[in-house]
DNA sequence: CCCTTTGATTAGAGCGCTTCAACACTTTAT
DNA sequence: ATAAAGTGTTGAAGCGCTCTAATCAAAGGG
């Protein structure tokens, strides 16, 4: 900076006024500067800009697990959204891991973002009591346990619950009985489908038959429990699972055993990926609307450093989406 | 930091070699200083930090498309080897748009990012011009025009000709001679798979029926091709589409159509990512050995700052997957 | 013709940290 | 006993930028 001030022979801080549009240089001057700096190659240090400017302009974004398209594009939304606000962000990638998301969001807060998403992460309210009077946080797609008590706590989620009883509805009404949920274990978003499952097999009079077995959030978790449930007396007739990853090693598995879908066991996932879609599987789903979660999220981010104080919690309508791998379970012989 | 020096009455000068770790503090000022952090809830300023020592430890990585999970594992694969390497990385996403990955680039230089990785990136070789003399650049998954010309740039790629011309000769010792190419169309490893495609034809002396068709890099791009093609009078007995998620996009369309995967066209796709493992695609591909791709990006900037000059390209090899969408052509009639 | 106003420019302090040289104090060698 | 070497600690400069308040020049008003 010194020396494209040299350079055009003008002030460090007229240079500083060039580099940020400011409205009150000449013309004259701005060419000059521009030209200067041009010449030299400068770019800016964005390091020393926000250390003086005390803001950095960059929203932080803690992600469960990059791999599952569902969360790629809920930070697609985010994304898009800061864009426009002139925000960037920066995105780090929990894994799955716990302890890895704790120390992500450590970095993130030293690295003073200004607004903090987690999106589908693990953590609890308790793991954030410090982060939430630093900086704004608002939590997507995942109900922390606990982040009901924290009044710096946003937080953006379709309703699970609903989600799940919506799946239980369409299957009683095909008229299966036996209705398994393969579950999400420690992810956050688990209990309550978890518990909209039960509410929803209660409500189809179907309370005697719960059945929930741990899963986990990817394929694999799939394949021990079809292999469990299929050595059964009487395995389920419909196996609703945690997401649509899942969903997709459910259908392997059962592929594999020579069980056919929907004509011996219907099936359903949760998030509507682009693979729920794809037609070969053509998965009965449940939709999140999560360009617009990413976009609800920076909204909230912006609206507290606009001074909010009240906590918000927006909850999103799942949609139940009907495709291919659900029907009437087959008929007993 | 200056509160904590207070409260433990030391010099702001100790307090920043106790963050550091240093050896040479005493034990008894260490505990004081560390219990003053805590008790005062310190986080050291990440921007200040790296102002001060002019070093960022961050590895900026550029991606193309995030919602592509052949990426995202690339990623995942960068992410792992720069955490064991002490190294940060702040993941930009290009979102399939040259013009964002060019201010994206922009960006991570201006953070000042001690290594850039450019992930599936469409750039070219003039648009890193002077990027590259300021920080080590690697090129991973793709094959820059004119990197070749740059002796500040590394490449990791996979062969990307050498798999199309597997798929070839797959299809074509598989009896198929009407063999239709799909392309990434601007995509930057189109080129060479379309080569070797052509190369394949030509050596299995189908070079007359060399037949590629603009497509795109995900499934809706697939769609006006299918439909183009299924019009003519003799359409292809076997697609090779550019990536997996055209691949799907095919058999999607395909499907629509009643045309039946392998019997009546057989499919490949290329990347392996998990999408192609599906047991309801079971799609023919091509693997990328995609986390030692992230791997060896890592290492060949750390290779670069500790002084290499010379660039270093990594080719590896391709890996034919076959599975259930590749068969022989169906017997004329 | 001097004073005020306006607009453009600049000096300099400060952002939160690191680091080097200097310092005080011990310990060891002579 | 004294010099030399080693430990632990600190003051202060500096990293690259922003921004306030001060300065300067030109223009307009009385």
């Amino acid at each position: 900076m010194e020396d494209v001030a040299e350079r055009a022979n003008v002030s460090r801080a007229l240079v500083s006024l060039v580099i940020n549009g400011s409205p009150k240089v000449s013309e004259q001057k701005r060419r000059r500067v521009l030209e200067a700096a041009r010449a030299l190659g400068y770019r800016p240090n964005l390091m020393a800009r926000s250390l003086a400017q005390q803001r950095t302009r960059i929203i932080g974004v803690l992600v469960n697990d990059l791999r599952n398209p569902f969360f790629a594009e809920v930070v697609e939304g985010i994304e898009t959204a800061a864009e426009s606000d002139e925000f960037g962000i920066v995105v780090l990638n929990g894994r799955r891991d716990r302890s890895r998301e704790l120390s992500a969001v450590e970095t993130l807060v030293q690295l003073q973002v200004e607004g903090l998403a987690l999106v589908g992460a693990q953590l609890d309210g308790g793991d954030l009591d410090e982060i939430t009077d630093i900086v704004p946080t608002v939590v997507v797609a995942s109900d922390l346990v606990g982040s009901l008590d924290h009044p710096g706590v946003d937080v953006i989620v379709t309703d699970g619950r609903r989600g799940a009883e919506l799946v239980v509805e369409h299957l009683a009404a095909l008229g299966h009985e036996r209705i398994l949920h393969i579950d999400g274990a420690h992810n956050a978003s688990a209990a309550e489908r978890r518990q909209g499952y039960r509410r929803g097999m209660e409500a189809a009079g179907l309370g005697g038959l719960v059945d929930v077995r741990a899963g986990g959030d990817d394929e694999a978790a799939a394949f021990a429990v079809i292999d469990e449930v299929l050595a059964e007396p009487a395995p389920p007739t419909a196996v609703f699972a945690f997401n649509d990853l899942l969903a997709a090693g459910v259908l392997d598995r059962l592929d594999d055993a020579g069980v056919s879908v929907p004509a011996d066991v219907s099936l359903v996932g949760f998030d509507n990926t682009f693979i729920a879609a794809l037609h070969h599987l053509a998965l009965t789903t449940v939709n999140q609307p999560r360009l617009t979660m990413g976009e609800m999220a920076v909204a909230a981010l912006l609206e507290r450093l606009n001074g909010r104080d009240e906590p918000v919690r927006h909850t999103l309508e799942p949609e139940l989406v009907v495709r291919g791998t659900t029907g009437p379970p087959p008929e007993p012989r």
